[in-house]
DNA sequence: CTGAAAGCGCTTACAG
DNA sequence: CTGAAAGCGCTTACAG
């Protein structure tokens, strides 16, 4: 493969004329230039990145870690945040970690170690989470998350309190036996918390047998579901803290022949494209997935451009959609 | 940020054992090591990835392109491509390309500018599949296709006979106003072969009107489909060339009030998660994903060892899984 | 408008 | 077991 010296000797210029060429620099003559631009035609010659990259410090690259790609929530997210990636001439490249710290940390060294020069994570697990909040010396951004201090901006919705609108909802809608679904991300807690307070304001006692936890995967999730549902005294309604989840639900609702809304109303969180299409359709939060991404990515370039700029946190507004899965009969 | 100099001079070595500590080179003597690795320590030395790739001319990172992240029959490939690369102590990054041909250049022109040490490209767009097929020069393999050359190797199922299966099956259930609910991915046209093949075999005449398009987008295909649904002539039957189609076949239907699969039968193809939590359960085509990720990655790594090796294309066995969209009443 | 030269942060024969 | 030095492929003041 052609180096940069192969086209500059070929072209009978400098190597320097050659990198002027490539990165149009005005100063260039016109008859030079189509000199050189001829030779790189003829030779297919590439620019190495890594060279260039490595003498200019920047490699504009950034990194948006997702949990998986198998939740079409991210898809959104990941959308705003490559329209302003976009805007500023800086490409994205994307990264599932399975909620596993370990890989997120391989990611994190890519920043560390010059390939990116910074690192969007979505939904982060709790250890990756906690390192970043305490360790962090490198451009990142939470998104999903709104915890958060100087080492790592946040973006995200009012977890609590859209859980707690959700939960109200089945609480107005007569019910006082609701489960809650948990996951392992991070923001469940917060969801939790806001489960919590609406029954409590309602006065209902909380049974622990009615707080599950599954798996975001379905066949697992299914598994998990089942056993609540199965339970003599099972709940009449469920909020789940994610729609992949609540899509467990339905089904294994079907499989137990329980009639969703008639026998057991449920809500998911996240609005995903498939909460629309399921059958009965899905009550969900949605959140702002796009806008969550464009100002994550904002904030990311702030913070490459100033390392040591301060940087507020950004709390955006959610809904809640009530669709047919919580539907009054 | 320290680099390699600090690190050598803080430790009172050459920068040439502190490179063979970093890369643990045997031959250092074990008090040398403890004090290097102190420094590095003490000074959280963090080596230069661009230095390093650029020395060594290997970046141990390999790109899988994907058309999105809302189809979750992606994951399952990647995580079969992540498989093997992690096996070979690689790490692969993924790439969402909206099919778009710009896109799909830019992660190649990764590959080209030594950032990644080649590509898996899943369902490419028909225009990168050309230029990869003609012109390509880097260790690229394509997923989900089996007509290819030397320039690119591929990994597929025999998508012609699972449509053909898929639709016999239809057929065999009774159906002769079968229509075809086609896409833009590569792949559609040799389903759509398929679909022809067992029409004429059994001397059903192709109606024109029943072959539609539809995005692979939810809103944009449940638009699409319903005006297929919605003609007074309407089919009996639809084979979609993907779960996300005939999922928004469902939800179309159901919007119109037909009854799958009493007044319409659906199959779809892919067999992603979601396609068994449907209700009614959808039939389907199901692809070993897993494997068609890990076959993609040994490719490539066998591309990449020797740049002329001859590499056989791959085609995986399939499977059609009759669920509920399809059952006999 | 163009070139010679230094340097980005590493690795690796070569010599000792 | 260790170091001096060359070089991977670029960019960019500096000088002319």
């Amino acid at each position: 493969m052609a180096d940069i010296h192969t086209v500059a000797k070929e072209a009978g210029v400098s190597v320097a004329t050659v990198s002027r060429v490539l990165n149009n620099h005005p100063s260039v003559s016109l008859k030079t230039r189509r000199k050189v631009e001829e030779v790189i035609e003829k030779l297919k010659y590439e620019p190495n990145m890594l060279g260039k990259s490595l003498r200019s410090s920047q490699s504009r690259l950034l990194l948006a870690l997702i949990p998986n790609i198998s939740n079409p929530f991210y898809a959104k997210v990941v959308s705003g945040i490559e329209s302003v990636a976009k805007a500023n001439r800086y490409n994205i490249m994307l990264c599932t970690t399975d909620s596993n710290p370990e890989r997120e940390l391989l990611y994190y060294d890519m920043v560390k170690k010059k390939l990116a020069e910074g690192l969007i994570s979505i939904d982060p697990s709790s250890e990756f989470y906690e390192m970043l909040t305490t360790t962090n010396r490198y451009p990142v951004v939470i998104c999903g998350e709104h915890v958060g201090n100087d080492h790592a901006p946040c973006v995200s919705i009012d977890n609590a309190k859209a859980a707690y609108k959700a939960v109200k909802h089945l609480i107005a809608l007569g019910h006082r036996k609701i489960a809650l679904v948990n996951s392992n991300i991070y923001t469940a807690g917060l969801r939790q918390q806001g489960y919590l307070k609406a029954l409590e304001e309602h006065g209902i006692e909380v049974n622990p047998r009615w707080i599950a936890h599954a798996d975001l995967n379905f066949e697992n999730a299914q598994q998990d579901v089942r056993e609540l549902l199965m339970t003599e005294d099972r709940p009449t309604a469920v909020f789940a803290v994610s729609d992949t989840i609540a899509i467990s639900v339905l089904k294994a609702a079907k499989d137990l022949d329980i009639k969703v809304p008639e026998e057991l109303v449920v809500s998911g969180f996240d609005n995903i494209d498939f909460s629309s299409v399921m059958n009965p359709t899905l009550t969900t939060i949605s959140q702002p997935m796009f806008e969550m991404g464009s100002h994550s990515a904002a904030m990311l370039f702030k913070r490459i451009a100033d390392r040591s700029a301060a940087i507020k946190n950004v709390i955006l507004d959610h809904d809640l959609i009530i669709r047919e899965s919580t539907m009054n009969y």
